[in-house]
DNA sequence: CTCATTTCTTAACATAGGTCAAGTGTTTGA
DNA sequence: TCAAACACTTGACCTATGTTAAGAAATGAG
């Protein structure tokens, strides 16, 4: 198999090969162009998306117009809006395509019966969402008690590839500051 | 049984009466004091808390020698620094009672084996995990993107009666702000 | 009941990062 | 292929929140 999603769910679960052909039979492989939109708010969010190549970006625009960044990701990740999946109810968010990308996609009650089929499944997203809790706080106390210098070397350190692909607007709103701060602060690193 | 553990695993998945009892024997139950820490730094994380009683938070240090408050919690909720716990590595967190509280634990091991032994049990904590960070990206947009009124507001909302039990040093750390801003924010209010 | 400690408030001053405005490259799509 | 849209930078100025320092109020242990 080409992808790495079965890759991972076997090097966290014990799975039979058969089960891995089930779970591999439940997700659809889609593909989109640049700038072409997941999710729009006021839609449901349909399905949770993992990314066997391309980038996308995740935001919500406030009640003033500004755009604010809250997931950036690559090949081998998940991207969606849990929120609203999950309850299925209306998101606020929009996804879109940074790059052309080809996506698996697995809609909400196919998920549902499928923890039922594969009971392996439930166990990996259960490290999966436990493994993005952990991270999601790491990234609360970098924003709450780090510098914006540091948010940045972190995340240069880090996520070299994000910088190598996504302009640095997007980048700047996922950092939580301005593009303006953004182009400063890399303007005295050079230095 | 007089704890809502069970009843919450009961609320979200399907379990037997048989099940249920052996989740309850796999927990035990402490009762500290006040001030008692239950972890801290260079600690591995032994056991996850489920607080059926009190209040308590987790903070950690950091060079300049500033505490920095990244969970506080009542009862009916968890505590626990799942990365250590999860990986059984050294801690970089607290955790401390805030007032006289009773909790159940469980350990690392224990845990495993319970999976194992009760499936219902990894949905329960694959939904769990899903909650908490979806909670944990909505603070940081909030910590991102509000200023330090909307978010004391909105705490306010939402967790008064964490006001009412813990200091207002604690809940500016946790809101991401100093004590003397939230004071002047307190006054302002007020007028 | 009382002294020590903890918690909270206030004020003067400092600063990181935001805002606004303008300008220069660089893609992109008709 | 060339205008329009996008991406990035720079500078002058502004503001929310931090820092430092002090004191008042509340709490708690002996």
């Amino acid at each position: 198999m080409e992808n790495k999603l079965i890759y991972y769910i076997r090097k966290w679960t014990d799975i039979t090969r058969e089960k891995e052909a089930d779970v591999y039979k439940a997700f659809e492989t889609i593909s989109v162009k640049k700038k072409q939109k997941l999710l729009i708010p006021g839609d449901t969010c349909k399905y949770i998306y993992f990314i066997t190549q391309g980038a996308l970006r995740s935001w919500f625009v406030d009640d003033k117009g500004v755009e604010h960044i809250y997931q950036i990701r690559l090949e081998n990740g998940w991207i969606s809006d849990l929120e609203s999946f999950f309850s299925q109810r209306p998101s606020k968010y929009y996804i879109e395509a940074l790059e052309d990308s080809k996506l698996l996609r697995i809609s909400y009650e196919r998920l549902e019966a499928l923890y039922i089929q594969v009971p392996s499944l439930e166990r990996y997203f259960r490290i999966l969402f436990q493994k993005a809790y952990i991270n999601a706080l790491e990234r609360l106390n970098s924003t709450m008690w780090e510098s914006a210098v540091d948010r940045y070397n972190n995340m240069m350190k880090e996520n070299k590839d994000i910088f190598q692909r996504v302009p640095l607007v997007y980048i700047a709103s996922y950092l939580g500051i301005t593009p303006e701060s953004l182009s400063r602060i890399r303007k005295k690193r050079q230095v």
